[in-house]
DNA sequence: CTGTTAGCGCATTCAA
DNA sequence: TTGAATGCGCTAACAG
């Protein structure tokens, strides 16, 4: 099946190009009979149309890029399902890049999305190295998942996620709390201030720091396994909040191994609430998903559309503390 | 930041156009001076090549075309990973779309990818429904995980697979099996066959039936439920062997909650070896996912760089068992 | 309502 | 070595 052009079902339906290309975009008016043969030959066939050409003629792609850090967290699997399938529905396809926490590639990345003339990008950005260049490029991007004032951006309130878990910590009586997760996390500032304001000290000591790079199961038990040598295997600490679910789950695994029973000993609450929370128990705090992605494809969308340069907008959805057995214990 | 064309960066370095192509392409010889000039501006202006019209002009596009099922199984998640860093290794960037299992959904993928001119297309198939269509898409296109003689695949020999599990099960004094998974699957028929041939026999009864479209660990379960309710409870095997690793965890998860022992009671085998079996300790069927999408993308290259229409290619890769606590059990 | 024409940005042939 | 000219497949303005 050598590919058809446009001038080809002209031929066979005995039309010029144009009308073709009008009964396709179906716009304007065409004679109804011209343009059922026009459809039938279409049908025959099977003609499809260049989207190369059409890119290139209407300066309009239809695609939108996207960048995302890692899918080894199995929320932006998640993120990236629903992204596609809701872009679908716009229709929108979607090119997808992952940058491994790479500021190098995702440049790269971005640069592709460029060259494939993406009428949008939707990126969860490895920090803040490409912010500034990505926006001045001149295409429509908004970051997902966190906020960047200097960037459109739709994400969780993690300041407000960090206040639930330790809310909740301190309401079943903890008074000693732990926090694992990457140094700079607005969860974790979330989590500190409720505690101060609440009488309650964090002992930095009881941090257990996760590098960013640490991506996986075996990297992030790493971690831990430092800190644990480092304070001799003592845990000063009766409740700990996790930066996401598979910190959480690490966390978790080790504690088994040690016969530190969760919650009894320690309780635990995760973050992002995916299926490794729901398989093993541990409370998480959910972030809604659809919310997200339906709201980032909306902010993006209406800067595709209407290119009027407003302000940067910032949204933060709230967080919901989903309630497992890993926290399910009250201090006496 | 307006995009810019060759024809500007032409103006700005005072060539023609078409020098302008030709030090970007590297192949023409171009007077040195003038290759500077034209670098620096690109350089300074941030120029990036149109791809749409270069795919046109080339007839090229350098984009892959991915259709996976679904993404709930990490098994795919992985692939699709790895996918997109070797793709982008050679060159190429990978257009993503999820069937969710849908034939209709898939079709509409393919067209997506024809429109948009993918030099190849990749797939792991709804099943049979789009196989004879995509044969004569004049679009080379590979299967991946999955075998097809209609086609071009790479995938593992799920027969194979079956076979190692019963066999482990048969060293391990095994006499009576389980298998759960969906209906038609080399894997079962492999599993059958050695025990079979090791004078023991299949009981249908002891097929646990997942549905094609129970991509969920919520969907599985009733599957198993239901099987439950329909043998009031009673399981007359001591060992199973799972399609895939989110059917194990939730035998596994089902198990747990009737206080049945894996493995003292039921020894399990998973199939994928993903994570999720290493979380859980059980055992599992490993595939070669980086040789996989090697041999894939070879097999695609190939194809497209050397449009011979030989013989299809089929190519399965040998499953390796990955034991784990979930089978470490010798019946007396 | 329809055909002719121009041109999107680029690679490439042909002259010079 | 280089510029001018052509055309990839399509949309859209224009003239009929």
């Amino acid at each position: 099946m050598a590919k058809l052009t446009m001038k080809e079902i002209a031929k066979l339906a005995k039309v010029s190009q144009s009308t073709v290309s009008r009964v396709i975009n179906g716009n304007e008016k065409v004679n109804e009979d011209a343009a059922k043969r026009v459809l039938k030959v279409i049908e025959d066939v099977g003609y499809i149309p260049n989207s190369a050409a059409q890119t290139l003629k209407r300066s309009q792609s239809k695609i939108i890029g996207v960048c995302v850090t890692e899918t080894y967290n199995p929320y932006f699997v998640e993120l990236v399902d629903v992204l596609e399938s809701e872009a679908r529905k716009l229709g929108y396809s979607i090119l997808l890049h992952n940058s491994k926490h790479n500021p190098i590639t995702e440049w790269e990345s971005i640069q592709n999305f460029i060259a494939r003339q993406a009428d949008g990008v939707i990126c969860i950005p490895t920090g803040e190295y490409n912010l500034q260049r990505m926006n001045k490029l001149g295409i429509p991007t908004v970051i997902i998942t966190q906020n960047h004032q200097s960037l459109d951006s739709v994400g969780l309130d993690h300041m407000q996620a960090g206040k639930i878990a330790a809310e909740k910590f301190i309401h079943a009586g903890h008074t000693k709390f732990g926090f694992i997760g990457t140094a700079l996390d607005d969860k974790f500032l979330g989590y500190k201030s409720v505690l101060y304001e609440n009488g309650f000290d964090f002992d930095l000591n009881n941090f257990i720091r996760v590098e960013e790079a640490s991506t996986n199961n075996y990297l992030i038990r790493q971690d831990i396994e430092s800190y644990l040598k480092e304070k001799k295997e003592q845990l000063d600490f009766t409740c700990i909040f996790a930066g996401n679910d598979l910190v959480a789950l690490e966390f978790l695994e080790m504690a088994q191994e040690r016969k530190i029973r969760i919650p009894e000993d320690i309780s635990l609450i995760g973050f992002d609430d995916t299926y490794l929370s729901k398989i093993m128990g541990i409370s998480s705090i959910h972030q809604p998903i659809e919310d997200m992605v339906k709201t980032t494809l909306e902010v993006l969308l209406n800067r595709i559309e209407n290119e009027v340069s407003t302000e940067k907008v910032n949204i933060k959805l709230d967080p919901v503390l989903i309630e497992r057995t890993s926290s399910n214990y009250k201090k006496s």
